[in-house]
DNA sequence: GGGGAAACCTGACATATGTCAAGTTCCTCT
DNA sequence: AGAGGAACTTGACATATGTCAGGTTTCCCC
């Protein structure tokens, strides 16, 4: 089998139920009456991808929304030059792609799998339909984007505020609560879902100062880093970093 | 008179009215009912507020919505430590504080006026009475929302792609549409709403740095400032300075 | 008009980070 | 296993920007 790449095409899969999915119940859509769980499971369309591929790209029109099965995605948005930033990870679970679908119709953004994914996509017509049955779904929505405003602000804040150093601590502490796994011997471990170039793009900085923080705090015993894989052998230290001392 | 300062309890005044109001028909309020307009009517309270007053404040609960009739407002966000951003500004017309409305209740930035206001708050009550009555007034708000984002998402990527003299650039094109006035030379002024301060909060940079790029750009001819006034010959040089020349 | 505070500017200096150019390690495919 | 390439690291250097300290201007209130 041919390694899958960029443009492989995603692959269509056995279709999961909308009705028992764990995920459905937790996100805006456990407002559903049981009829319009109906519809949803009649006209999603679920797909798999393969780390590397895009589920869309910015400037694509936008068709309607997906929902994350299972995997996780960088979002990131690019500048006419190619500069981009990652602005977010959305993982199993999250919708995708409705701030674009409410915002005009075109992806500003482009959303790539960064581990195996699966991904339900929900068409314009049915997301129109559902919206207008339920109320409340909206109000889901609006309280998602909100939310989704407030980090970005908070981002924001922290890119002029923070120095890159510790904009890398927030990241290994927010990456820590889903992918660290706890030693015997009190440590911490983790497998980056990031490239060293994820982590410029995230901190807005480049992959030579990323290199560079991570021998920065190898030296001081925070992190020691191994290709993608991390140890932090005490969590207080990494906190230090984000919280200045006698502060 | 007393000199208006920041804790100087904004003026209530005499009740404008929201069936004949301008911006009502071009904001999110444009899908009410006449019946729902009268709801709005009667129940928002119109205060006035003199430059440096704040609006609301960051940490304090979020009990409704306001409505920008008159002036200008500049939405900041700190952190511990006392840094802040300025996040946006926002003018007459807009509606304001809708973010933190349906995030959650607490105000996660201030307001302050920049210019004399004139703001109508419109409480929970009545908005939560309204959005039920009006599936499209949430829709409005998730529009907006969504453009918000947007916004936010571009600015996050201007601030860690961009030269700190480019973003003013950027800041200076922006403010013009607003504020700039032709000249029969063929050049624009206009009187800065913001200080140094403000322009440095708004750029990720210090007022020194301001004070720099401001000299820069008088040696290249690209604007002359004096205090708030600004003086640019031709528009042409301020949009090579966002378009790198041969690109 | 004068005093005082706030806003603003300037210079000298330190430093974090970008840039460029080699290396090295790691991974994948044949 | 070996070849090739991508990802990553390292060093030398340039530079934008922060920091600090001092000075000037502007504005407001008495």
């Amino acid at each position: 089998m041919a390694k899958p790449t960029d443009r492989t095409p995603p692959v269509s899969v056995a279709a999961p139920n909308c009705f028992s999915c764990q995920w459905r119940q937790r996100s805006e859509w456990c407002v559903l009456a049981r009829e319009d769980v109906q519809i949803l499971n009649e006209h999603k369309i679920t797909s798999t991808f393969e780390p590397g591929q895009h589920v869309f790209r910015q400037g694509e029109p936008c068709n309607g929304v997906y929902s994350i099965v299972a995997g996780t995605l960088a979002i990131r948005k690019a500048d006419v030059h190619g500069n981009a930033v990652l602005v977010r990870m959305r993982h199993e679970g999250e919708t995708l792609g409705y701030r674009d679908f409410f915002a005009g119709g075109v992806f500003t953004t482009s959303a790539e799998a960064l581990e195996p994914a699966r991904i339900c996509f929900i068409d314009k017509r049915s997301v129109r339909a559902l919206l207008d049955r339920n109320p409340a779904l909206g109000l889901g929505f609006l309280r998602r984007l909100a939310s989704d405003l407030q980090k970005a602000e908070d981002a924001l804040l922290m890119s002029s505020v923070l120095t890159t150093r510790t904009r890398m601590a927030h990241l290994l502490l927010s990456l820590k609560d889903r992918y660290a796994i706890a030693q015997d011997d009190g440590s911490l471990t983790m497998r980056l879902p990031l490239s060293r170039q994820d982590i410029a793009d995230i901190l807005g900085s480049r992959t030579e100062t990323v290199a560079r923080i991570i021998q920065a705090l190898e030296k001081d015993g925070v992190a020691r880093f191994s290709g993608r894989n991390v140890i932090m052998p005490d969590l207080d230290l990494l906190l230090d970093e984000i919280e200045p001392a006698g502060d």
